[in-house]
DNA sequence: TTATCAAAGGATAATAATTATCGTTTGAGA
DNA sequence: TCTCAAACGATAATTATTATCCTTTGATAA
């Protein structure tokens, strides 16, 4: 069991419990966006500010403690930091899966047709989930 | 030299010299985003409104003759539809190239650990240009 | 354990980004 | 040339995000 009190501290972020509570749906959901964070923490704290979330989620992201992933189509959404992977959507349910990919190939490809010094991949892939294609 | 009326037409887009100059720019600059395009089609059409910039891609992408390229720490930029292919952005300057990748092996990759079918690529690779590391 | 204070929260105003509305103009076909 | 749906421009409305300001609260140290 993660101890998200410690998290927060790691990267010197203030404990408070809304971020607590964050941390905790973003580990229980993977991704989440603005509008799904908040309508979820308005059930624990009735009184939360939208502000308190994109204030938030905007500090987390800056200490690289959550990463914003762009999707085609839809809102971005948010997720804790983890080690580099891709992201698969299925564009009939909006859900989303991590997917661990060797991206070496590509960047060893890419290097060689472009002089650009490459530091970082972002791989979306759409497509439909089993669950939307029975 | 390309014929932008009738690339407009083809796409069942009615021609208006709004479209034509739209078509126009993003041909020459490759990848603009809505800011860029407003300023530039200024300078042509005083009195253009930034609605028509706005309702003109939108239409321009539900034809599928724009793509939206969702980048990371940026606005999103619009491009001319052509044959797939992954894109490069330098973190320093903005410059974005296009690059000839070859998705096959990463949904090779992909397809062999997940269940879904997946039918687009979304690759977005980030560092910086030779001019910026010179 | 309590006192202190910078930082975070909540309410809300301000700004930015995008879409909708509406009267006028215009491109495409008859 | 005539007709009319569609596009344009102006601008209002909506949505998304950030800033402000006062109140509350963690974290630190006496």
């Amino acid at each position: 069991m993660t101890n998200y009190t410690n998290l927060l501290k790691e990267y010197d972020l203030k404990v408070t419990p809304q971020r607590v509570a964050i941390v905790e749906e973003l580990y229980n959901n993977g991704h989440m966006n603005i509008d799904d964070l908040y309508k979820k923490l308005l059930s624990k704290f009735p009184s939360i500010s939208l502000a308190t979330i994109y204030k938030n989620i905007n500090a987390m992201v800056e200490k690289v403690f959550l990463s914003e992933v762009k999707l085609p189509n839809s809102k971005s959404v948010y997720e804790l930091v983890k080690v580099e992977h891709a992201h698969l959507v299925c564009s009939s349910c909006g859900y989303i899966e991590d997917v661990m990919l060797d991206a070496s190939s590509i960047l060893e490809e890419a290097s060689k047709i472009t002089s650009f010094k490459i530091d970082s991949t972002n791989i979306v892939l759409s497509g439909i989930c089993s669950n939307c294609s029975k």
